[in-house]
DNA sequence: AGAAAGCTACTAATTAACTAGTAGATGAGG
DNA sequence: CCTCATCTACTAGTTAATTAGTAGCTTTCT
């Protein structure tokens, strides 16, 4: 039996999606003047891990002068939530408060996060 | 270049793991008793893995008897703090804020951890 | 139109992760 | 002590992920 597929997205393919999340369309060459990972991959790997990427659906493609531009189709904010969703099913077994509760014992909030969580906290009850 | 190796534990090692923290030391034949996947997997297939982990420094082995058996080294508190630092940096450029935030956000909290929540808010301010 | 520049498609190689079989070692029981 | 059950070590095959080169097509510029 094989290797399964790597549920979301892989680190590669993440840097890609954060890079279009911010800017579309982009082409190939515009992405991989953004992609800040060292030592900085050949034009012809990020090319084959967009087609990859295209093929699973994530992003869409339509032609551009020469070149191909690529926009996201996956959504940041349904990736962030389903993300979110799956480390606290993988980690707590699925306790979302679990997971916050070790959050906040571990990280220093700044003031302002603190404020946002309480006045959250308030409209919750 | 090569496939980069996964940080943290990948499922099946988390499976384990877990099994192991909840009782050790255990036998290969005692933690494949306990693996719920479906399919369950060979025994071998499962030795192959432990035997990794332990090369990875995962776990630690000693004789017990005819067989070999297995003992968490990598601690979960440890594991579970770096694993939800790793996530925070991974997705939300290293805010944890933002993460508890999302959570918060999308999850419906039991009573019993919003209060604990509150709690723990109020004594860091 | 012809040449240069750039882009895509195809091919190929490498490693991690996963799976499991076979053979041989080891320990237990009669 | 010999047989039987079980465990380990070794081998091996598969797929996903990653990397990048080469060849050939396409656009653009003169």
């Amino acid at each position: 039996m094989p290797r399964p597929r790597q549920p979301g997205l892989t680190e590669n393919e993440l840097e890609v999606m954060k890079i279009l999340w911010k800017e579309s369309p982009l082409t190939v060459a515009d992405i991989l003047s953004q992609i800040s990972r060292k030592p900085k991959p050949a034009y012809t790997s990020v090319l084959t891990l967009i087609q990859a990427m295209d093929k699973k659906g994530y992003i869409s493609h339509q032609k551009d002068g020469k070149a191909f531009s690529y926009s996201p189709l996956l959504q940041q904010g349904k990736f962030l939530s389903s993300e979110v969703k799956r480390i606290a099913k993988r980690l707590f077994d699925g306790s979302p408060g679990s997971l916050i509760l070790n959050l906040v014992k571990q990280e220093q909030l700044s003031a302002d996060e603190i404020a946002e969580l309480k006045k959250l906290l308030r409209d919750e009850k």
